[in-house]
DNA sequence: TCAGTTGTGAAAAACCTGTGAAAGCAGGGA
DNA sequence: TCCCTGCTTTCACAGGTTTTTCACAACTGA
């Protein structure tokens, strides 16, 4: 389950007025809350798993809309909201393309900051929904409550990021999701141009459920795109292996009716 | 690689001078906008498949705020922001509250309302990216959420280049595109002189269908021009099965066009 | 007929993914 | 504190696919 309602915020801003007022109020609403004078690097950002980012540009200076650009590019799940002194239309125009969420002019009263933050962090929020629940796809199982899956009541002994990829993976059944959609998700930031950290999780992936569950097929490639969760039986001889395998289930395991929708990935062959 | 980045906007507002002014950017930015002067069932909003919806409450009068309560409440995934005058702090954060996404103060800068739906409409594009609906033409289904085509169930196994390709295409159904449009929309740059990808792209895409659903006639060319999707069931001897003439299936998936700019009440519940 | 376009098949170049292994990190225990 | 252990990230290579390029045939419209 999601936190309920904590949002955690975190403010750059030099102001210290604004600052000490937005806290108080922050503070008796129960968010958690960051506060800096200068530029936060982009991992800590990461790190603190942040629903927003208040920030006045002009605390950081110069590289203000650098800064700005750099963050919302890095974290674009990162609900961004500029607020600062005296702007142009250009200069809000312009803070809003380049991925600031919401612009808010100084002198503003911390209520409204605040009800902005939470306008953002709804958004972001009612996407994380649902997905609770245990799921449960042809022999195997995951448990989104132990952050581990079973495959007839054995652990597949999944590490934190297997599980996430795996119950994303699951979550997003029959949908092919491309690298940068999932390690958007999982790893809560931007994939760098050639991280082949999803591809080494899915074939650690694919080792455990092939140990667990050697008779089905999980997860398939789509050349160029990405990957798609999708149990099949392997039809061929290959669960030789004193596997407690169900040969044929032929019936309520399979999730789809053969007949009609089996999808061949391209490079099923 | 998703449809591009057409905003589709309605717009409730009774300040003829603001709407007028602001129906002229969109048009010129290559927006679908539909612009009402009272309140719009929330069902219509649905309809319209909408990124965005800019709402002056006053044009509502008395139920404004139930209005806006109301329609955040249906369309959870719908962008709202509140475009009015003169208000109070309190207003705007209730506003805000309530489920609005930004609210903005009149007068303002067509350029900065603009700006601020984009940034919220970038926010639900980035979660529903893959939402896009599956099209229909003939025997032929697009399924953007697997990358892929299919015929009967079987898969056209089309690439991926082949796939953007032909959803492009078919997502102009009825239109002749031009090369360069072709390949500045799927490759995502300008096409060199003298290039001949697309033809080729072209080919492969008709020997896939050919293969699969061989009593239709897809992809046609325009001599000197370029390439039009348009389903045709082939009358001669070449289609094995006795070809059912389905002239239009219509397989609708894309939203109906909001004829740019009308500027017209679609009559109040 | 001619000049310009488009269809085709095949080869070359570019790109992707699977894989094994090493390097980098963080937490726990001695 | 240092070491050990297990997890994550990075790297380089092999093998396979896809995309691009080319040359030429077939075709279109004036």
């Amino acid at each position: 389950m999601n936190s309920p309602q904590t949002i955690r915020l975190a403010v750059i801003d030099t102001d210290s007025g604004f600052v000490t007022v937005l806290s108080k109020r922050a503070e008796v609403a129960g968010w958690q809350l960051r506060v800096a004078a200068g530029a936060v690097p982009a991992e800590e950002l990461v790190a603190m798993k942040l629903n927003a980012l208040l920030l006045d540009p002009t605390a950081i200076g110069e590289g203000g809309w650098e800064y700005l650009k750099r963050v919302c590019g890095v974290l674009p799940d990162l609900g961004v909201i500029v607020c600062t002194g005296r702007s142009t239309v250009a200069q809000r125009v312009r803070g809003l393309r380049l991925g600031a969420d919401d612009w808010i002019t100084k002198p503003c009263h911390p209520e409204e900051a605040m009800a902005r933050v939470e306008a953002i962090s709804r958004r972001r929020r009612s996407r994380n929904e649902s997905e609770a629940g245990p799921v449960v796809a042809a022999e195997l199982e995951i448990r989104p409550d132990q952050y581990q899956a079973f495959v007839g009541g054995d652990s597949l002994d999944l590490t934190r990021r297997e599980f996430e990829l795996l119950h994303l993976l699951a979550g997003a059944q029959g949908q092919v999701l491309e690298r940068e959609t999932i390690y958007q998700r999982v790893w809560g930031y931007a994939m760098a141009h050639g991280d082949r950290s999803v591809d080494v999780f899915i074939r650690k992936l694919r080792q455990k459920l092939e140990k667990r569950s050697s008779g089905w097929s999980y997860i398939h490639t789509h050349f160029g795109v990405g990957y798609r969760f999708d149990p099949e039986p392997l039809t061929g001889a290959a669960g030789a292996l004193g596997a407690p395998v169900a040969p044929e289930p032929a019936g309520e395991a399979a999730p789809e009716p053969l007949s009609q929708v089996v999808h061949n990935t391209f490079t099923a062959g």
